[in-house]
Parts: C-alpha cells; structure tokens; sequence
DNA sequence: ATACTATATGAACATCTGTTCATATAAGCA
DNA sequence: TGCTTATATGAACAGATGTTCATATAGTAT
C-alpha cells in the first residue's frame, strides 16, 4: 500500500511513505512540541534511580531534607539539587516549617506514573 | 518529634532524624533496587522527546521505521537506534513482514504512562 | 548472480547529567 | 550578638546520552 508523500524527509529513506493513510492519522493526533517536551522532561527527571526513590518515597510520605537523606543514603547536597529539579518541574512541592522543609508530590499523576511504571517492570521478571 | 537512629548516614545531616517513624515506614514500603534500577531506566527512555513521540505514535498505530521517521522528520538512522533502546527495555516489540520491521508498544502499561503523563503536563498549562 | 532498499549498528563527537565539594542562606537558640 | 543546623546552590568533573556518518545486513526483484 505504498503512496506518493506530501512532505517526506530526504534522509529517512528512498519511498515516501509505506502506509500514508496511517501516518496521516498519527499526525493528527499529535501532541504539540511544547507538551511532547514537558512531558520528556518529566520523564526524563525520573529517570534516575536516587529521584524514583525520593518520588516514591515522597508518595508514601510527607518528609523533609534531612529525612530523604538518611533513607536512601544519599549526601543532603544530592538531595536537595534532585529536589530542586523535581520541583522546577512542578513533581513535588515543599512547606516550610522554620528549619525544616517538607517535600510532598505535586499530584496525584506522579504517583500514578509511579505505579504504572512499577507494573510494568515488574512484568519484565 | 526528634528521634535516634538506628542507621544514618554520616555525610546528609548532623542530627539523625527528624521523624524516624515515617522514614522507618517508608523504608519498608521500599522497592527493590532492582525494581527502582528498571523503572528508572524506563524513564529515562521516555525522557526524550523524540522517544516520547516514537512512544505516542506507536500507541495509535503499528508502524514501519521509514514512516516513523518521515513522520517525525527524523533520520531512519536515529529512528532504528532510539527503537532499539525501546526494544531493550521490553517497551515496543516488533514484527517484520519482508523487508519491512513493524513496531508497537508492548504492553499497554506504556500507553497508559503516556496517557497519565500528558495529563500531568497539560495541568502545567 | 546484481541491483535496490528497509533496517540495523558501530564509532565518534558534542552535549547533557548527577554527584561532590565548598560555601551561602536562613532559622532557632544561647 | 554569636553559634549551631537544615537547606540551598554554584562550580567542576566524570560519566552517560542522542545524533550523525558510514557501513553492514537482510529481503525483494530482475
């Protein structure tokens, strides 16, 4: 089912397109670049073991610096640059309460991600 | 409600902990490093903006490597390469009919991060 | 066989990332 | 005022990552 292309990349391959009917409808379906980079970028902040486990962590419970630190056996510097990023990103968001900061997620779609993800690798065996 | 610890780390804060009973349950919901190790690893795939489009694409249609690449105006060089990451870690699987490879997610937990993920990032409006 | 083409892959390169170290800030207490 | 401590942050460095380029492989057709 091969068909003539209306925009085909010179470098990607010889014919146009195999299947247009099916790219056309991914097309249009498509998130916009702005969304597509957010969420890679999210996806990206949890791409590290010491942020899944601080996100994790942080689902269960409400927990300051200091606490993140000594659970995970993590430096408070490394803590608090991943907590930095994470809440750039808007993944968690922190109160003060004098000294002591405590970080909780941002929402409930973080903790979903958790799960989800969790699932999945826990199919991989 | 400042507590002794059992086990802390030297390097993160000089008192041990802040709240022992929370860090002390959260220790025990902990995954495994293996567990957290895979999930991060999963992220990190997703954290790329161009996998995350491959990612999307694959969720509405099966597609071939040239469409995907054109689709994306991506070259079919860097499509393989991304792909074959998403093989690895068990993300997309793949079919081929003659010369032609066809790619799809592998599960449905992939769809659904990508579903709860772009409801998290629509919310950052 | 040869020619063509869809896909895969190794190497190289520039860019990005996570941690450490040192230091700064800010809050509580003497 | 000082002293202590919980957190934040800038700089720097080693290691990882995505793309490109060149090339290899595998399947189709002539």
């Amino acid at each position: 089912m091969t068909v003539k292309a209306t925009e085909a990349v010179s470098d990607s391959c010889e014919i146009e397109f195999i299947d247009a009917e099916k790219v056309k409808s991914v097309r249009k379906a498509m998130k916009s670049a702005n969304a597509v980079s957010l969420l890679a970028d999210t996806f990206r902040l949890l791409g590290d073991p010491t942020r899944v486990r601080i996100a994790f962590a942080l689902a269960k419970e409400e927990l300051c610096v200091c606490d993140i630190a000594n659970l995970l056996g993590v430096s408070q510097s490394a803590v608090s640059h991943s907590l930095r990023t994470l809440r750039q990103m808007k993944l968690v968001r922190f109160r003060r309460e004098g000294k002591i900061a405590y970080y909780t997620l941002d929402d409930e779609h973080i903790a979903r991600l958790l799960d989800e993800g969790f699932r999945h690798v826990e199919e991989l065996v």
